[in-house]
DNA sequence: TATTGTTATACTCTATAACTATA
DNA sequence: TATAGTTATAGAGTATAACAATA
């Protein structure tokens, strides 16, 4: 049986196309880093607070678009793993600073390696004129303003 | 406080772009076709049984990456609602082929219209030749071969 | 009064194992 | 033996309401 299926409807829709390719993508990534015990989430979180040491939870959930009672969790679950500390704010007794522990940091070294090629491998098929452009266009959609 | 966290090693990954573009894009899709009682995912099942009339359960899975067990529920929502019937394939006795009802189309044409329009929304910042370009090299990372 | 972080919980979406009827 | 469709269920991911501590 022949699999042309007509989806030309589907495939004019920014959207459907975007879906399906950040899921192939992050479906290789998941893969890739399972043995880092990181789901894609997890690897945003730790990677926004390795580049930003005493970063609020707050701040997190506002650049990745996470809920403050999904990020608890994580942040519990990082503390236990001993991947992550929690000093207090210097000015806000609200907050707390996160970092990474010395094990975190040495986690994110290899995870930031693995996470780059898992994406390269993923997008192997574009050249790198097309990978600028494609991050460029993809940027303007979701960056507020 | 300052907001201007860096963000340089996520946006580097095309996976995590293409992921937070799928987001906006589809959260609004949600939000405008709400009125219509139809999630993205089930608006995709629609469409592909709407230009493909007589599609079987197994291509509807292949085509949009969905899982057969999930699909069931699907389509028995859509019978109950009255938007799909299932007539005996011609050839095949365990297949059963798909087709909107008049009700399902009538609904079917408002509701592409309506994702049409959301979509378009949802990208108004970028060119018509670079929503050309976007929807191409998206496709390249998701299509087979 | 507003905000940070937290708890508990509900809801949606997706995935797995096993079954039936037919090819 | 393999495939189309189905059932039941489990798991992951995400969302809502309400609260304590601090600004």
């Amino acid at each position: 049986m022949s699999d042309s299926l007509d989806l030309t409807a589907l495939e004019s829709l920014v959207g459907y196309n975007a879906r399906r390719a950040a899921l192939t993508i992050i479906g290789r990534f998941t893969e890739n880093m399972a043995r880092f015990e990181l789901s894609p989430v997890d690897f945003s979180v730790l990677s926004v607070i390795h580049h930003n040491p005493g970063v609020t939870s707050r701040q997190l959930c506002l650049a990745l678009n996470l809920l403050p009672p999904n990020m608890v969790v994580f942040l519990r679950t990082f503390e236990k793993r001993h991947l992550i500390k929690r000093s207090p704010h210097p000015t806000d007794g609200r907050a707390i600073g996160l970092s990474l522990t010395p094990e975190g940091m040495a986690l994110m070294k290899e995870a930031e390696a693995a996470a780059a090629a898992s994406d390269n491998d993923a997008v192997a098929k574009l050249t790198k004129a097309e990978l600028a452009t494609l991050r460029r266009l993809l940027m303007k959609i979701y960056q507020p303003k």
